[in-house]
DNA sequence: TCCGCCAATGTAAACGTTTCAAACATTCAT
DNA sequence: ATGAATGTTTGAAACGTTTACATTGGCGGA
């Protein structure tokens, strides 16, 4: 006899150790799907005994409920995606934070992804959300106004709440600060400390609506004050090194002895330009910026900002839309207040010494 | 006769406007469903012309596939789970990014949560994300040695990829730094620069193995340059304010000259509170990090850092991460390099005039 | 003319849930 | 005893895919 096949002639393992069904927890348990089906979902509705039994089977078993079987079956998901343009700027990553919180304490899976502030990429980041059949979405945009995916889920009337876009439409959902009055109130700050010639150092319009409001504002503070020839300058987002953007505003013949920034990142990235350069901030130049996030409270000089409350933003994005998708709210742009931190990064106004 | 209900006999909506279904597709293209499916997913397999009926279908009833049938079909679920402490280090904001970059590349779904530095918290999130039957995991854990977390997913067999942790055992998959060394490189800096009376100021151990590392790596180069009494601050996360915490290190009668932080974030928060009690950085103390958090350039004194590529050990994670779940690659710990940058935060030692 | 072959398409059975309607069991008043 | 009323449990049909397998039709070669 020749040597024989070590193979056994039953097989070693009785079954392929798949991942445990609602239909094994049955099984053991000794009763039927639609009862395991009640413990796990409507635990009140059944007796103590079969639940206990029921639970032990599911303990034993390892059981693990398949998400998606009930996804399927279910019309809501218990899922919300969120799209921001990057979680490299700390006021990005801090809104997530907040939405993340509220939603864990939801019981909500978060899907989340960015567009790198790219506007042709957020239809397709969009789009790969609602194939997951998400319930509703939070998303900051390029540009909320005129945009293909805000008319995308208004036509498909899928709830959704945009952050920080501040819409002109008002009956699409939107929680923001005023982005307008934000600019204008630091400006004033400045225009208030003597400063006449400024500048806005400002993300690219085309990347960031709030950007252009914010410039709005910086506008109004200027003619308001009966200053003219209001000087922007657009940075390409991600930039940190501004040396280049800002060696005309800084240097140039007719310097200005105040930047505002469309941002704060900016402002820090403007700060160090000036340092760059031999200036000092606030002595030679101010520097204001918006947002508010929390690094600008321990840098030197402590950075001036129009201080919005990113996290709590996110918070109540993501509360505002479970309202909307359970039908109890309806759209509507929410403007949360904002308030100037006081930095020392403005000083009052100083001729400047020509270096 | 009295008021009749108003509901017309039939039914004014001829169907409840739900989403449109493979089925539906494919009674509109006049093929079957399964056709449909091939369009779908085997392009090549499908004439052109049929392809093309199919694809004009599609269009015109807004398809769209609804991915949770297919998930419960398939056992792949191409979606892929991120548990990180928080999202307002930038560190971990950057590493998500790059998570998701890489992730978009490949198509799939990221899937985020948070545990806020809570070990408490972190069975019960990754559990939510395995609900979900995510492919994979990568996870930053407050302890990667002797967790739960890691104990089941070794036990269930689900591919994961431990970020910033360094585990003990080598053959599970991590990519990280070498957090000693790192530690061990920016302390010696400081001792180069004649430092003798250093201090660490440290996130608190339960919370960060990263931290313990690090203390580690610092002692280490204490104890070769022959200096004794490591001093050790631990600090909860998320406090920015350290004032409190560093008045004995700062002012006290045996003040040090050097802080070693454990991470940039507190390192910043450190230089913060030096300035709180009037002394300058570095001339009356050095500070250093370990990070290289991207902000940690631009603010004054620039901040000299262990600087570790975390956006680009994202984008390896969610790669490495991939290939365990083709089976293709063995869970392994990977270090990746780091390097000192050259900040302006450590200067040489001087004795400190008494205020 | 017929056969066999191949490409193109279709049929139908899963995947793991939820949930409606129906069956069964128990209690209690008559 | 009988039936109603109530409380538990179950069977079975979805949900929207994927895919192994069956079927069809057209065409070339004998």
């Amino acid at each position: 006899m020749t040597s024989e096949p070590s193979r056994p002639s039953l097989p070693l393992q009785p079954s392929p150790p798949s991942k445990p069904t609602m239909r094994d927890v049955a099984r053991k348990a000794g009763v039927s799907i639609a009862t395991v089906s009640r413990v796990i979902n409507f635990p009140g509705d059944v007796p103590a005994k079969t639940a206990e039994i029921v639970n032990t089977a599911m303990r034993y078993l390892n059981y693990r409920p398949n998400i998606n079987g009930r996804r399927l079956k279910m019309t809501q998901t218990r899922t919300v995606g969120v799209l921001v343009p990057t979680l490299a700027n700390p006021v990005f990553a801090t809104s997530v934070q907040g939405i993340e919180q509220e939603a864990n304490a939801e019981g909500l899976t978060v899907l989340l992804t960015s567009s790198n502030y790219d506007p042709d990429r957020e239809m397709g980041a969009v789009s790969a959300l609602l194939n997951n059949r998400v319930d509703g979405l939070i998303l900051t945009l390029a540009d909320a106004d005129n945009n293909p995916v805000v008319d995308l889920l208004l036509a498909e009337k899928i709830p959704f709440v945009l952050l920080f876009n501040q819409p002109a439409r008002s009956d699409i959902a939107a929680i923001s600060v005023d982005n307008a009055q934000s600019a204008f109130d630091i400006t004033n700050a400045m225009i208030a400390k003597g400063h006449r010639s400024l500048a806005m150092v400002a993300g690219r319009f085309e990347s960031s609506d709030r950007s252009r409001q914010r410039y709005d504002g910086f506008c109004r503070a200027l003619r308001d004050a009966g200053i003219k020839t209001p000087h922007l300058v657009q940075v390409g987002f991600g930039e940190t090194d501004l040396k280049a953007y800002l060696r005309d505003l800084l240097c140039g013949p007719d310097a200005v002895t105040g930047l505002v920034c469309s941002t704060d990142m900016l402002a820090i990235a403007a700060i160090d330009a000036c340092r760059s350069y031999g200036l000092s901030v606030p002595d030679d130049v101010s520097v204001g910026g918006i947002d508010g996030i929390s690094v600008g409270g321990l840098i030197t000089p402590k950075l001036c900002s129009a201080v919005q409350p990113t996290q709590e933003m996110g918070r109540q994005a993501l509360a505002f839309l479970r309202g909307l998708i359970k039908g109890q709210a309806n759209p509507q742009s929410l403007l949360l207040p904002h308030h100037l931190s006081d930095g020392e990064s403005i000083g009052p106004f100083r001729r400047r010494s020509s270096t």
